[in-house]
DNA sequence: TTGTACGCGTTATCAT
DNA sequence: ATGATAACGCGTACAA
């Protein structure tokens, strides 16, 4: 391994230690010879300043933490979303210096962010699939109390004071019953997602609001509820049909409920804009290419990464203050085959 | 943000700084009243050992960096691989109180993975997504140089000395073809992969060995390159399909390209499992509920990362050596309606 | 069983 | 423009 210290550097250059750092950091004036010096030396020698040493007198480590959830499958549910959303805190984080320090939640513990922030791991931390309820909470008015730099990815929280980065759920459910009205559908059923998570209710919400806008009843029969999965789509699919005569377009929370649904569906002969318009959320890569393809709200997730890293930047350059900062990118209605006219309307 | 050092802990105790480290981490004898004192002490102030002050007395940075590569459109095209894998490696890597350092690869530059070696950021690297080259292999040359300890996960390399965790794609490559040649399937076409990585030609070889073991005759129509993305899977369904009358079943490199294959070829009215036998690669979730399911090639990838990051784990024990390593994780025939026995053969 | 003292490789301050 | 030198917070011989 290379083993090249700034002191053989140093003497070889025939100059002191603080030298070679002035130098190799470009700090504070230095005669240009020496400097050539100093760099030949540091070439020759194959020198890579020890990172542990500068970030031991710096007193960071220079790196941001990014916390997975515990999600039972991940592999299965939510691949999508957090590879997104980590590809851009990658993307924004990478020409800044510093690096991403993965933290993988464990199953029932309780949230553990401050402890790499007290054995200085991190100086800075982003969390993904935050739920809802009073241990998350503790654990963010712990971090807080610390003045330790976070955001939060992908949700809300009532009592904020948090810097949180989300998507505007709200606009997007929407947006999306908007369009099905738009195109003729009234009886509009609703699967709604996993409950632990605030971006649920905000959907929910949404649908509801643009209900009353709508001036569409509310009918209690048409809420199913699911968990985000697949297969609780299909299930819901299976509860729908048995109802079929009662709705004629479905709002599904996610994409990936809304293929499950689509296939079950499809597997009674009820094909998605034909027999009823579905409309999904989040656009995920399989939505473009379901059959048929799916209508569903884009949220944009690799942006929403960007954003909260640069907001974690920013902090740590003491160019923003870590005080409540809510921001929610917009989302966007992406129209496709599953929500065609209907003809018979 | 929590600031309380050995010393303190030390005074408050009424023992030397040593004495405290000695409690915290267990080494040496202490009598246990000290050792009660001490723990209380420590409780009492909230002291956290600094660990970048710990990493730079013992010299190591207690991270491993995994590596990623970069694909323009990660985002599309390895989501599925990528997060396996990466679970399975932090999966595995959790209980050993070493972090992941993420590292993002840049565009047109050199692979860069020695630096973090030597910069003391990483003690070990795990590499995802190398392509075949003589880039790659000097980089590779260079860490073993450095006797710098990595691993190499899903890629093969003919001047091995690296250590490789990979599946035996020419295996799985061979169960597809005989699962369609047992099905009745006998003019197989191939959908192959970039050229760029070591596993599409492994998949190659394993079907044309399959080929000659059945006695199946070489047809280089039959042979459609493509390069991993549904987009090319799409286009290979419209080149095979202008040949339709010479083949009765496809073999497709990975999923991806299946169902794109699957989707053109729907859409000109051939339905696999009925039409023509159609087998995938990799089994990833889409597979299973894609219309009709595809029967495919189960790859391990989340066992991968585990097996690599144990491997790194092993050799910072120093319970293995550095040298060549080739490990291939066998893979297992997931049969499904894609390749439903064709009733006319 | 416990304390003393040194070193890890830097950055940054203060002289020079 | 450059050189000493003091931290940074911890592990660990070695001495007691």
């Amino acid at each position: 391994m290379s083993t090249a210290k700034r002191k053989q550097v140093a003497q070889l250059a025939g100059v002191s230690e603080a030298t070679v750092s002035r130098v190799l950091n470009g700090v504070g004036p230095v005669r240009e010879e020496t400097r050539r010096k100093v760099l030949e030396a540091a070439e020759q020698l194959g020198y890579y300043p020890n990172s542990l040493a500068k970030s031991m007198v710096l007193q960071k480590s220079g790196n941001i933490g990014v916390f997975l959830p515990y999600v039972p499958k991940v592999r299965l549910i939510s691949t999508y979303y957090f590879s997104e959303i980590l590809s851009g805190i990658g993307h924004e984080v990478r020409e800044h210096g510093l690096s991403l320090l993965l933290q993988f939640q464990s199953p029932d513990l309780e949230p553990a962010y401050s402890l790499p922030f007290r054995t200085k791991k991190i100086d800075g931390a982003i969390i993904l699939g935050a739920r809802e309820g009073e241990r998350e909470l503790a654990a963010f008015r712990e971090l807080r109390e610390m003045e330790a730099p976070f955001c939060v990815v992908g949700a809300r929280f009532a009592e904020s004071g948090f810097c949180e980065v989300d998507a505007d759920y709200r606009h997007g459910a929407r947006l999306a019953v908007r369009h099905l009205y738009e195109q003729g559908y009234r009886r509009i059923a609703c699967v709604t997602g996993d409950p632990h998570y605030s971006n649920t209710l905000d959907r929910e919400q949404g649908v509801h609001a643009e209900f009353r806008r709508l001036g569409i009843p509310h009918d209690d029969h048409l809420r199913v509820p699911g968990n985000y999965s697949r297969k609780s789509g299909y299930e819901a699919g299976a509860r729908l049909y048995e109802i079929r005569g009662r709705f004629d377009a479905v709002f599904a929370a996610n994409d990936r409920m809304a293929i499950g649904l689509m296939q079950y569906l499809k597997e009674q002969g009820m094909e998605a804009g034909r027999d009823y318009g579905l409309v999904g959320f989040d656009d995920e890569d399989a939505s473009r290419w379901c059959d048929p393809p799916l209508t569903t709200v884009r949220v944009p997730f690799f942006d929403m990464g960007r954003r909260a890293a640069r907001m974690i930047i920013d902090m740590l350059n003491g160019t923003r203050d870590l005080g409540e900062t809510r921001e929610e990118l917009p989302v966007e209605l992406v129209v496709r085959r599953s929500t065609a006219r209907i003809s018979s309307a």
